[in-house]
RNA sequence: CGGGGUGUGGCGCAGUUGGUAGCGCGCACCGUUCGGGACGGUGAGGCCGUCCGUUCAAAUCGGAUCACCCCGACCA
């Protein structure tokens, strides 16, 4: 990308209304544009930040043996009834709306009925199961007060994978599956360190579910986490008897807020009793499919890296989702056309650039490259380019060095 | 939803005892600059969130309302 074609600009002041580093850092460089409270636009870098978080998620999903769909936002009434999930009593969270006929309609919090009403479409034998179901998707959750930027919004982007077992044995093979497919998500983003498997309140078909929860103080939960076995407790479940399942006591245990960064929940036969999802078994007798949901926020763990990757420079993203590999720096009239060359043989090569082609003086080119915490940043200039080297610097600790073009290819392969 | 705070050019802010808006950044043009957000000059851009009221006169006073932020409650 050339940034001389790239519309959004960089903001050398936050918006006073935003106090989260996350939106404050977004906003400035121009990531993510705030349409109104706990909804955001994602422009150009923010969105390959979104996809480069989607891409890793998906791959693990596809891994896991998931089906890529993408399901509607509008939902009718009459599939919510049936689980009675449409009472605002039930589900406090609907933005609803009306056709200009006049009848009802919502906008999706969740998917678990309309999947489950889907799906009675494509199972009727124990031969279509299992089944792993999964998109990524807007959900619409009218919060009663949105907040910290791309944390907690009322319009934001989520994975939801479902599963549709035979049986619990099968469904809890998978569900142990899901959740080491989680843990390599975290870790791929660079959050495995800090992000511990939390036992969570479950519902009627399990004691518990579990939750990702990665440490941060911007988190709005309470876990106890146990450093030896990389585990944590919710304090929604801290207590005497789950403590005891767990075979651990309160001392081994350090008080963390957190953000929940996942959820994996047994749902049972919950909503395949309410939508009546009937297989035929080996035996031709009819039994329900045995549901369990996997979520992943994409939006809110692009916040979470924002906060948790950056310094009083701006954004330091990690490899894996950065919008490009290499910010590339041009300085002078010399070597213009040298840093042309380079640009498109790093691109040749498949390695994604942002070139500062624009006609700024070096030190905003410098200042913006950290802003955008472009992993690595190549300075050409006229300074260096007679002796043909090049300036690497990586943007996570400043360390520079000279390179030759070869050596600088090498590097970046 | 309870409590607190804030709304003035794209962004950050100032605006006194009411007298019809100003600064910095950014933007446009000219010149000088060119390895850490340059300098000088010229210029464009705002009915001061909205509505109602008080007044000869309202960004400023009163009321209502909307929006945004923070704390709390809530969070399949």
């Amino acid at each position: 990308m050339r940034l001389s074609k790239n519309f959004t600009h960089t903001l050398r002041d936050a918006p006073a209304d935003e106090t989260s580093r996350n939106a404050q850092l977004l906003i400035r460089a121009g990531f993510i544009y705030k349409e109104m409270a706990g909804v955001y636009t994602y422009l150009p870098l923010g969105l390959r930040v979104l996809e480069n978080i989607k891409q890793i998620i998906r791959e693990e999903m596809d891994a896991l043996g998931g089906n890529e769909i993408a399901m509607t936002a509008l939902q009718n009434k009459e599939t919510w009834q049936a689980s009675g999930r449409w009472n605002d009593d039930v589900m406090d969270v609907w933005f609803k709306t009306k056709l200009a006929n006049g009848s009802e309609l919502g906008l999706a919090p969740t998917h678990e009925e309309p999947l489950t009403k889907l799906m009675k479409q494509f199972i009727s034998s124990y031969k279509d199961l299992p089944m792993y179901p999964y998109q990524f998707q807007i959900k619409f959750r009218n919060e009663l007060r949105s907040k910290s930027g791309l944390m907690r919004g009322r319009e934001f982007w989520m994975k939801d994978l479902y599963s549709f077992s035979r049986n619990r044995a099968e469904h809890d093979e998978f569900y142990e599956k899901a959740s080491e497919a989680y843990a390599k998500v975290y870790e791929r983003l660079g959050l495995g360190d800090i992000t511990y498997k939390t036992f969570a309140s479950g519902g009627s078909f399990s004691k518990y579910s579990h939750e990702f929860q990665t440490i941060s103080d911007v988190g709005e939960d309470i876990v106890y986490v146990h450093e030896g076995r990389r585990i944590a407790i919710n304090e929604e479940v801290y207590n005497d008897e789950v403590l005891a399942d767990l075979g651990i006591t309160r001392d081994e245990l350090v008080e963390k807020r957190a953000v929940e960064v996942g959820n994996i929940f047994t749902l049972g036969t919950k909503f395949s009793d309410a939508l009546d999802l009937n297989y035929t078994d080996e035996d031709g007798k009819q039994a329900k499919v045995f549901m369990g949901s996997y979520g992943i926020g994409p939006s809110r763990l692009m916040g979470l890296l924002a906060e948790h990757f950056s310094d009083d420079k701006g954004l330091v993203w990690p490899e894996a989702v950065a919008p490009a590999k290499v910010y590339l720096v041009q300085i002078g009239k010399k070597s213009l056309g040298v840093a042309d060359e380079l640009y498109e043989k790093l691109m040749t090569n498949g390695v994604e650039v942002i070139y500062d082609d624009r006609d700024e003086r070096p030190g905003a080119k410098f200042a913006d490259s950290e802003l955008l915490g472009i992993p690595y940043r190549v300075t050409v200039s006229d300074r260096l380019i007679d002796d043909k080297k090049y300036e690497f610097t990586a943007r996570s600790n400043g360390e520079t060095e000279l390179l030759t073009e070869q050596e600088l290819i090498a590097r970046l392969d």
